[in-house]
RNA sequence: GGCGGGUUGGCGGAGAGGUUACGCACCGGAUUGCAAAUCCGUGUAGACCGGUUCGAUUCCGGUACCCGCCU
């Protein structure tokens, strides 16, 4: 089963970029540098965390070693406190897609995929100003006060509840004077569309990768977690992206002595474990014209 | 052996004679710019047996187990 998809990718239009989804923890880093190491193409990272610099261990980054068996590109290219959203990782692809190698796409961020193939709105990013000035209203004020600002036609749309989805929906209003949904509303062609790609999803069976999730963060700090996560801690910022790295906080807080490295553990691996679901939920409803590849079926 | 306290959904943990406590976990879902983020939804649980009552997880009695103190 392997073999045959392997082959079949190895023998594809050298001129179709592979793109690989799936869960965390489901090896899909180990098919793209096969492919790599087989065929050539550069290996780019579609993983919001591995883009940071400083968590090379925790986001399960590519090692040196397997970098230097085959180009990787997007892998650890962020610093610790800069920003980064999938606005800025398409301008990062769209850069590589223009080169002459063929990409190969492998990540978990479900949101990077669906906007690589179906497009994202050409909305300006939003400046620090703004941005901060959303932050002190939603925490002064609440997210009734933002939503207030919206127009019925925002409102009607976005997910009132979620804070998150008023904030961006304010901040666009606010930046640009024109309302989210109406720069949806004229997304521009997506950068590659799935037709002329090779789209390859991880489909492996909830309790076997559970399995797998469960031993993977202790492995993580065999491999030296801790320390890694030691050398963040004087900078620790929570509220950086670099910061929402499952186990950072968790790890934070036992080097701060404010819980066990046991119950850092387990809740990191809760924490693993819940995001391979929203995971598996996104690629359920929005990539089902993906093709399901299931390496360790029985 | 005696006296007292306790026994609530997977775990933690409340109140009230007749509405869903709640938190966490689990499961399902949403998600076009912080997405490893954020949010939404789902639990006939009340140790067991009987009684009182129109109605008991809540009151009464007994049984079992647990925790104290006493002999």
């Amino acid at each position: 089963m392997q073999d045959i998809m392997i082959n079949e990718i190895l023998a594809s239009d050298p001129t179709k970029p592979v793109l690989i989804a799936g869960p965390t923890a489901s090896g899909k880093s180990d098919l793209a540098l096969e492919i790599a190491t087989r065929s050539g193409g550069v290996i780019v990272n579609a993983d919001a965390l591995q883009v940071y610099e400083n968590w090379r261990i925790l986001s399960a980054r590519p090692s040196k070693n397997d970098e230097d068996k085959a180009p990787h590109s997007l892998y650890g290219h962020i610093s610790w406190d800069q920003d980064y959203s999938v606005g800025e990782w398409l301008r990062d692809v769209r850069i590589l897609l223009n080169g002459d190698n063929r990409l190969i796409i492998v990540g978990g961020t479900g949101l990077y995929f669906t906007a690589l193939t179906q497009g994202l709105a050409d909305i300006p990013p939003t400046s620090q100003e703004i941005r901060e000035t959303a932050n002190k209203l939603l925490a002064q004020h609440g997210i009734q006060h933002l939503l207030n600002a919206l127009d019925d036609e925002t409102r009607a749309a976005i997910d009132v509840q979620n804070p998150m989805r008023v904030q961006r929906a304010w901040e666009v209003l606010t930046q640009t004077n024109r309302s989210i949904v109406d720069w949806q509303r004229t997304t521009p062609a997506p950068i590659l569309r799935l037709d002329r790609a090779l789209p390859i999803l991880f489909d492996i069976e909830k309790d076997i990768l559970n399995g797998r999730i469960e031993t993977r963060f202790q492995k993580m700090i065999e491999l030296g977690a801790l320390e890694e996560v030691r050398e963040n801690y004087d900078r620790w910022d929570p509220t950086l992206l670099s910061s929402k790295a499952i186990g950072a906080p968790e790890l934070i807080a036992y080097l701060a002595g404010e819980t066990t490295l046991d119950d850092a553990c387990t809740r990191a691996t809760i924490a693993t474990r819940q995001f391979a679901k929203r995971q598996r939920t996104w690629f359920r409803s929005k990539m089902g014209l993906w093709r399901r590849y299931s390496p360790h079926a029985k």
